[in-house]
DNA sequence: TAAAAGATTTAAGCATACTTAAATATTAAT
DNA sequence: ATTAATATTTAAGTATGCTTAAATCTTTTA
């Protein structure tokens, strides 16, 4: 199993869910940097493999098979990530970063290692959900992204889903971290802003970083 | 600077200085477990980007260029095998496993980090040197081979070299070990045995593994 | 020193993972 | 319902890293 096959399958499990996202070649051609033509042979040669569903026009669907193998990929970035973010002084951006290598270079037998090691996490330090040894996803608590949270409300934030650079920076200096509470004050809709409150300061926060953000009510606990 | 490159700079940057091991195609294909015309290939390719100089029928030779990556993903190797093995409950053979996996998705911050994190190692639990980022090779203890010690002297371990799981169930059950102290009581030369004293305990060593142990006299310290 | 044995190189070919350009299908707009 | 815009697929081609088989060179041995 190849880095490429391996980023290729993780790509598509990751944008499964997402909506403004689809699983067509061309969407997951983008994600990885490559043409349109190379995601579509690759689909071609994966379904072959039985690794996905691949009928022409329409989204790519892992099959079974291909599920178990990304969720494997996944895993592993997970467990790396929590291990270096535990173990060094490294960012939410570096040890995405590092994991993206990590993960093709790592045997099933140094995953359970670091999962004992760390004493069998469910969470990574995104606040992502880290896959078992079989496939399965933990629950995912009830969640919806900042951009859609009602005013008013209180929530905590749970989660930070993002490969950009200046997203972190903006979450570090905002003190947008996992587990932190906040206020939404105000939601902008046509300008697509929110305005939060967080540790008793205020500040506006634009569509592309709010979507980038989970959060769940704090009462629903 | 694939996978394959990388490896083949650092077969022949291990085999350099070894008697009976020469750095001709063939050697490094053996090695490699690829085949001889593979490795010819190779060799032509990484001559044309001034890592190595090919002459036909010649043995290949490093550049300094191609030295100094070598070294990059020697170090990358031995940092990693440091840490599994301080970290984790692993074995001499499973961190090197590892560690060739590992030190092709390594980037240099990484492994800066990790020679911090591990206060700047000199020597690999192998009790092989670890390079510095310019490329250079710590000094290296005047060493023989267990199997040219000689008789009467004592000697105290500072490497094992193998990636032959036998060779390390034999040094664990006879706490062959980095440091630890023997005394040579004789040499079966014609049968190329070696019989030593460790802890109180006589053991008589075949060539197959003696060639594995390097150790350095005592009283030389 | 000449043949035999052994190693190395050349040649031809293959799988993977990509590219660009052209053809074709889908989707959106008028 | 056409047409235009957009996306996808097909086709042709490239670089990498391998393979086996044949040709050639080097080394050994008699
Ligand atoms: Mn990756
Ligand atoms: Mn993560
Ligand atoms: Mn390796
Ligand atoms: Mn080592």
């Amino acid at each position: 199993m190849s880095a490429s096959i391996e980023n290729f399958l993780k790509t598509i499990y990751s944008f499964r869910n997402l909506e403004a996202r689809d699983t067509k070649p061309g969407s997951i051609a983008k994600a990885l940097g490559i043409s349109n033509a190379a995601a579509t042979d690759m689909a071609r040669k994966l379904s072959e493999k039985d690794l996905l569903e691949y009928r022409k026009y329409q989204p790519l669907q892992l099959t079974p098979k291909g599920e178990r193998f990304a969720l494997q990929v996944i895993r592993k970035h997970r467990l790396w990530e929590t291990f270096l973010y535990r173990t060094f002084d490294m960012s939410l951006l570096e040890i995405h970063n590092e994991a993206e290598l990590l993960e093709h270079a790592t045997s099933d037998r140094m995953a359970e290692i670091l999962w004992n090691y760390l004493e069998k996490p469910s969470f990574d330090p995104h606040g992502d959900p880290i896959p078992n040894g079989y496939g399965f996803v933990d629950f995912e608590k009830d969640s919806k992204v900042l951009f859609k949270a009602e005013e008013g409300q209180e929530y905590r934030i749970i989660r930070l889903v993002s490969n950009d650079e200046e997203f972190y920076n903006f979450c570090c200096d905002n003190k947008i971290e996992i587990d932190n509470e906040i206020k939404v004050a105000k939601q902008y809709s046509k300008n697509q802003l929110t305005e939060i409150s967080i540790l008793g300061r205020q500040i506006v926060i634009p569509k592309e970083f709010s979507n980038n953000i989970y959060v769940t009510k704090v009462n629903e606990q």
